[in-house]
DNA sequence: TCTAGACCTGA
DNA sequence: CAGGTCTAG
């Protein structure tokens, strides 16, 4: 059976967003690039898109077997709207960066990173997947968070349909990976000591009784909540430290201001903002970190670092997420490799 | 309260 | 060593 794809436009700009920076620089852990189209999935579709100069192509693969009853406009509306709202499309980047290049060129003598790495914007995820997500991360590196991500959803998460030869399923909830044996099968899959995270985090937005204070509405909603809230909130869930915290606080919970201090984001820190280093990683220290670059960067810091921290990254093509390539065709993305002295903190 | 070590796995 | 967290003392 062949599937009939029909292909919209959004009329967006690589310096607004860039698919292939935004989507692998450690974010996201799920979209896929087969044939330079770019994939995911929601609860009910697979979402594909395709960057060109002047705009974006997207389309759309629905549930197998959903009634054919919705109007094609409607679906396709609920598409724009995910888009629009997964990408943050509401905030202009463009003027953003003018701010940081110039707060920036305080610091640094010749070009920003800024310059060289237009259209990377901080997503708005899904606080359930970006908390799974992001317990994986932990003393992980890239390449291993997407293809422990993509075992997730495969085992555990809900058929959707196929799309040019591979299965797609959604982002498994909470009841699915609070059963029993899931543990285990998560070791099975090579995920290590966060096997027990993912499982026990799982376990206490499933059971009522001893946790009344933790589900998912409250999770979704401290989205609403300031950000004192919300990172207590999620300190409660195992396998979730300050630095998680942060990250599902700036990916998913709409706090553009914070920046999650990791080894990385505290060198940039060191070595190009001349940051009084100290020997230890304490919690004074993160704190006194992340409101150095709020004084810096502003109210948008926590999306200026995803810069700061894409650019000194390198290789941004090290995932598993690249399925296939067209010959001659790749973008290639060269970056200077900065890394300097080792992570003694 | 705060600081070292242990912790899964794969490159 | 990788975008850390948990635990004991």
């Amino acid at each position: 059976m062949t599937v009939d794809i029909m292909w919209k436009k959004l009329p967006i700009k690589p310096i607004e967003v860039s698919l292939n920076k935004v989507l692998r620089c450690g974010q996201t852990f799920r979209w896929k690039n087969v044939n330079n189209t770019w994939s995911f999935t929601t609860q009910d579709r697979i979402v594909l898109l395709k960057q060109f100069e002047d705009h974006i192509q997207y389309s759309w693969i629905m549930l197998e077997g959903q009634p054919k009853d919705v109007p094609h406009s409607q679906l396709e509306k609920e598409t724009t709207s995910f888009i629009e709202d997964y990408f943050n499309l509401e905030v202009n980047l463009e003027s953003l960066y003018k701010n940081w290049i110039k707060a920036d060129l305080l610091y640094k003598k010749k070009k920003t990173p800024f310059q060289k790495f237009p259209g990377i914007r901080i997503l708005r995820q899904d606080p359930w997947e970006t908390l799974i997500s992001f317990i994986c991360s932990s003393n992980n590196n890239v390449k291993r968070i997407s293809k422990m991500c993509d075992s997730l959803v495969n085992e555990f998460g809900e058929y959707i349909n196929e799309y040019e030869g591979i299965k797609y399923y959604s982002f498994p909830n909470f009841q699915s990976l609070a059963k029993p044996g899931v543990e285990s099968k998560l070791r099975d899959l090579g995920f290590g000591y966060r096997a027990k995270y993912i499982y026990q985090t799982a376990l206490k937005f499933l059971d009522n009784e001893k946790y009344p204070d933790i589900t998912i509405e409250k999770l979704n909603d401290l989205r609403l909540q300031d950000y004192e809230t919300a990172h207590d909130f999620l300190l409660q869930l195992t396998g979730v430290g300050p630095k998680v915290a942060d990250c599902i606080c700036l990916m998913a919970l709409d706090k553009h201001d914070i920046v999650p201090i990791d080894t990385h984001v505290y060198q940039i820190a060191v070595r190009d903002y001349k940051f009084k280093g100290s020997k230890t990683m304490n919690k004074q220290v993160y704190h006194q970190i992340r409101v150095f670059f709020k004084e810096i960067f502003g109210p948008y810091a926590g999306w200026a670092q995803s810069v700061l921290f894409t650019s000194d990254l390198g290789d941004l093509n090290n995932g598993i997420n690249k399925v296939e390539v067209i010959k001659g065709e790749e973008e290639t993305i060269k970056v200077e490799n900065k890394r300097g002295i080792l992570r003694t903190l």
